[in-house]
DNA sequence: GTGGTCTAGACCACG
DNA sequence: GTGGTCTAGACCACT
């Protein structure tokens, strides 16, 4: 399930959109499957059901997952509306996140693109990668 | 100098703390480089006076700069003030961030990695590195 | 000043966006220009507060206004990360949407479009449009 | 048939009132055609027959279509249950809201009025527009 | 002062 | 039952 740390410096909406992005990346969520409720998650995850459904909100509006009003929210991974060359954009801004977030410890580059690669290895690719 | 990025979503005072570690880190920054005035750095950024002071105090607290009254602040040699372990958990967070954030999208592994590789090679690597 | 109508079939966060957006449209807010505070606007209109930042959140996850935290939203209208093709397929998204709606009534087409050109007309538009 | 939109803001009820009436005011439906039964339709574009039958009750208050028992439901003599000037108001909303969503994209006003014009002349005029 | 986040509890429309 | 919206009131970080 999705883990909330108190500890950890992004709000907790933001935890769960990243959580569910990554069971997306990682296959473990796929194209048609429904997520928990907003009532249920909220239950679950000891939070406010508010909290969860400004993640679902956001969730929604980044179009990976689709609502069906009665029925529950679902995962509809197929989104080609963005250009190549816009995904690349969005690729780089979030490469000089990281870079400006973790440069800056000292770490080696060698040890960057070491740890990248054996965390994109350890993802189920769901179709093209292979 | 030092990129702030309005829709990042660190605060500036962050921005900038990471931004002169990442100075220090590349070796554009040695040990008793002076920093630019408060007053003047704020003014080059376009910010508020208060939030270079806020990142300089943090930056004092991290240990990388030393201030000598009535001269200005000067870097000072750099500790690790985190351990080896401390700092492959925050890239490991980092890094799971990336993947959530651009994996969705269908961008192919390769892709990801050489652009993370081009930005590194950008910085142009200091010597502890090697 | 925005106008909130109770009984609009629009919840009231969207009346809110879209009254901002017009207003971006018709080059009455132009970039730069500030928004009114949360608190004021929510005064102002007499709704609650969350609902006003419900609607900033809207807007600047559209990306026409960005948070300058602790100095309040400003309107940043040159947002060209959408490429031609993207454009149009919004364009005929939204026309799509607007037919559904307003054909079903058995207006003529001409009256359609008339009015659309009316309404085009009215706005002082900002650049290229001359 | 209907073309039933999941990331459309009206509710699925509403599309089936609006995909008929589009029908009723294009002349693909005439007076006294037969409508689909609720459960057909609901097969057909896959969703609750509850939500079809809500979609037909709407149609029969709006006195577009009429019951008759055991047979199904007809199109019956199309009036206009709304006046001109509301006809009006309700266009230049759905246009206001066409405006606010696409002007800020940046889009020639020229290309707006085009597009608009291609997607109605597909639609195959009737004959009252004449 | 600014926006951002969270909680608690309520009501509504949809299916 | 589902998600969507709104209110009320609180706390936090940033400038």
């Amino acid at each position: 399930m999705i883990q909330i740390t108190t500890g950890d410096s992004r709000p907790i909406f933001k935890q769960i959109v990243d959580g569910v992005m990554l069971k997306i990346a990682s296959g473990e969520l796929n194209d048609g499957d429904k997520l928990p409720s907003v009532r249920g998650l909220a239950i679950q995850l000891m939070v406010n059901t508010n909290t969860v459904a400004k993640a679902y909100n956001e969730l929604t509006a980044l179009g990976v997952v689709e609502s069906k009003k009665g029925l529950g929210l679902f995962v509809c991974a197929p989104k080609g509306v963005l250009s190549e060359a816009e995904k690349l954009a969005k690729l780089d801004e979030a490469i000089t996140h990281l870079v400006s977030e973790v440069v800056p410890l000292g770490i080696p580059f060698q040890t960057i693109i070491e740890r990248l690669q054996t965390q994109l290895a350890s993802l189920k690719q769901p179709c093209k990668q292979d």
